[in-house]
DNA sequence: CATGAATGAGGGTTCATTCAT
DNA sequence: GATGAATGAACCCTCATTCAT
């Protein structure tokens, strides 16, 4: 009984997430309408609102399940020691990149948005917020263990970190709104978002040398 | 008379598109009314539809001038022989990124914008897409001149100029929707972009001679 | 099996007329949703509608038990002759108030409605308007026995009632949709209510005097 | 030029207001849309929007000059030296009657809250306040120089009044949802009223004396 | 009997834009 | 050339109500 309307419901609520999902993608979340996500998920715009309080929470339910896997995900490459410190961060940085290019604009948003538009809105995510922190702290951690840095170097690392991420965030910026699919990008530009990274770290190496 | 009105005319014209290029920096675009712009400019919302068809050709037109400007600076820079090429290099990233920072917001979408929302509109702006195509010309030519390739060497220099636009692009995009002026951006990480196109210039660097 | 469901029944529909009773009383007819009565009942929204066409006869028929109630009471002090004809009056006077008051907002629509709403709802309470009309009918009567009006005084009366039930009305009206209780409000109040009928039979005593 | 236009732009402002003014006496303040007076008023709902800032500015600019009109009618009434004392208060709240029944319901809602949900709103009639404060103020004068009551006796007048307003209170709002126009409850009932009046004061006068 | 799912009608409000002057 | 008046489309959201189970 309840077991054929609750998978209904389930359906629903999917079906919703689905078609939120693509559209805050493709057009970006103020862009898109409450009843243009129910047109395309086959519903009235009045049953969203069954489901998800307003159109902010739905694109922060919508954005924490592919966080949450995206982390362990990288968690998980973080702490596969049968690969080289160098291998790590680049498998991890490529993992980085493809969710952020398959599921672009939305966790774009979401993820790259750092200190922005603190003044307008009453800053109702903290729960995204700590996600947010703990996957740069994995991004953090992967270079560190490449750069073997003393944890006197602090400075350094902190300046080396934030020029890795703005790397980062350009390459995927930088795709984000293509309407190249993320496989297809990947298949062109693989090469050259390796070389990007191993550009960085190089660079980083011979510098911490010169220092020396 | 047709002079004196003519001047008048060019005045409003000015002031609005000053207001429309405030506004929209501090704001966004979407952001913006026109009615805002209106009171800004010290003329009637309806005034703002006799110089510009609309919102977003006001947009357009508001961009024009700023990226010539922009253009001619870099292209200087790019010129004066008196800098060695690797300060020449560093002077036009940081005048590129202290341009974006500064008109953060805007210019950003149209400078960024590479093949987005082609999706929706129908490409309106082939004008801006050119003057967007001899800016980065200005930053490859600089970095070219600096790498001091041969001319054979077209795919290495593609992809150098890709990742050196990552990083450019990466600094701007992290820092477009930041709350802090330009200026003290500029104060408290000023080294760290210094940093970063130093490690990406060593990167190629020492990659290029581990390749010989 | 069928009296245990009567039972729960019976209950579920007995949680729903406290719940609407309470809310209503609180915020107002139209200040409450179904949805808030059905949670405060412990049950669906969906369920009110098996025991109650709409909204609107949810709240007649949640009124009856309560105007009956209050009819008996006043009925009791009519006909308690242990008590002089004034005291009677000031008696039945206060309660009413005191049940207005409590009742407040709700019963006030349908007991001081006389021909409102005439223009849109199709008048569905005729069994509620006869309970008005007994109400009434026993503050006439209470007066009559204070007046001691020959019956030939018919105009007489009917000018009396109507004053009489003016000052209810007022009183009533004046504080409908005060914040503070009905409690509060006769502490507060009561000289002053009590001065107020006072002031009314004088009133009525010496104009009659004053006219034989 | 501007003339005809300004004159078009008064019409369509008092157009609205007319059909606000009557929509809201006939059907209440909440339960009247916008979209409803415009299509009363002969315009787009958006119309409404260029004259006041929302619903309820609406409610409030649409009261202010009948009130205004009304407390200078009864400065008038009490400042008429030329009629004895019981006179001009019957005078007065005659008129005051009239005016409230023919603007029913709407300047009901905001003569006679008093301290109605102070709790949900923002107070932000704060001028209507003091116009409704000052109407008291002369009923109240009215009645003291009935009453002629030394400046001791604050207590006596402030029960008095109290009770006075009660009375007023209990006339409108017993017939402020009647269909009878307001002309003809007065044909109907004009004699009830100054009864009621004088039966009051009759009853203020042979209270006092028989505390003497 | 009871319920969760779903909906249509409608709420106030905003905005880019057009039209008559 | 410039403007105030006016509008339609669209925004997010709420609610009483119905339907299938």
């Amino acid at each position: 009984m309840s077991k054929k309307q609750e998978l209904r419901s389930e359906e629903t609520k999917k079906s919703i997430i689905t078609a939120a999902y693509e559209l805050f993608a493709v057009k970006g979340y103020e862009a898109v309408t409450m009843r243009e996500i129910a047109k395309q998920a086959g519903c009235s715009h009045t049953t969203i609102y069954i489901y998800f309080k307003d159109k902010e929470v739905l694109l922060y339910e919508l954005s924490k399940p592919a966080l949450l896997e995206l982390k362990s995900t990288l968690k998980a490459k973080l702490e596969d020691h049968k690969l080289p410190a160098d291998e790590r961060i680049k498998a991890i940085s490529r993992h980085f990149i493809d969710f952020c290019l398959m599921n672009h604009n939305m966790y774009l948003l979401i993820i790259m948005t750092q200190s922005s538009r603190v003044d307008q809105e009453p800053q109702i995510q903290p729960e995204l917020n700590t996600l947010r922190i703990e996957l740069f702290s994995i991004l953090n951690q992967a270079l560190q263990e490449y750069l073997q840095l003393s944890s006197d170097d602090k400075d350094k690392l902190l300046s080396c970190s934030r020029i890795y991420f703005y790397m980062l965030q350009g390459i995927v910026s930088t795709y984000h709104l293509s309407e190249e699919s993320s496989e297809d990008l990947f298949k062109r530009l693989d090469r050259t978002f390796e070389e990007a990274f191993e550009v960085l770290l190089t660079g980083f190496r011979y510098r911490e040398g010169m220092h020396d």
